[in-house]
DNA sequence: ACAAACCCTATTTAATTTATAGGGTTTGTT
DNA sequence: AACAAACCCTATAAATTAAATAGGGTTTGT
């Protein structure tokens, strides 16, 4: 499962796109519209912004906006960034690969191979929409 | 991730299809083979056999065996069983359905439109391999 | 009778996630 | 220049979940 994390990262990007004609938009505003704490949402935000998908303006009138067209965001960047690995075992992620520790022989382990395959398929989904997609739908 | 529960679970089916021409397995002896805590695995071979996929017998010379067909024991069914939802998002799981708490409205939600894609992909390749399936790669 | 081996429930420990705290820095306005 | 708004940053605490352990109970073959 997405940790709230990612949940609240993809809400309020979201959030920002529905926003993108406004120059800047408050954590405050954002944390209102999804009833969740202004202090745990900023520590987020400033991760997106870390990650170059955000900008931000400091001081009285800042706030928030996307510097990236929201095509550009692909969905398994988001994920990726603040849970880790989209994968379900540590063996076949792409990005946080590390053997399982129980496993006798990776080389010719059927629990791997399945598991390669639901990657595969999550992954197609998952880079190729973006945030525009999930714009389109609301 | 998955947890180390249905990990272990996935072994130690496998262990047991592997050993189905022997009566019973031994807790100790799958332990072992991967160098996972007797008691630990115990608890989890326990929760398989009250799930209907092992049986048992108890006493001296007792242990575990299989009493499906390997290829009636979907994936799908070992996940659910020790990890709950298989859906990167509560409210798009079909077994363990819950609403987002920060969702504003469900119904226009386009990050729940990309989780149900993801799910259903997800689902069509866990519900329809078996522990054969894994089998037949070792 | 005895020991092997599963059965059952509760508790403890560890890890991770979620949330909070509190001051620092920048910037627009007066 | 003063002030307040708003983001920046790091650390810590609280809550939750996962993992592991503990310990006795019951069954069964010899």
């Amino acid at each position: 499962m997405l940790s709230k994390k990612t949940k609240y990262a993809l809400h309020a990007l979201t959030y920002l796109g529905k926003h993108k004609d406004e120059k800047t938009v408050l954590i405050q505003e954002i944390a209102e519209e999804y009833g969740i704490s202004h202090k745990f949402l900023e520590n987020i935000l400033l991760e997106l912004k870390k990650a170059g998908m955000l900008g931000s303006k400091k001081g009285k009138g800042g706030g928030y906006y996307l510097i990236k067209e929201p095509k550009d965001i692909p969905l398994s960047r988001v994920i990726r960034l603040l849970d880790g690995p989209i994968a379900m075992l540590p063996c076949v992620s792409l990005n946080y690969y590390e053997p399982c520790a129980e496993c006798v022989n990776e080389a010719v382990c059927g629990i791997n191979r399945v598991m390669i395959q639901v990657r595969d398929e999550t992954l197609k989904i998952l880079e190729n929409k973006s945030l525009e997609d999930i714009l389109k739908e609301e």
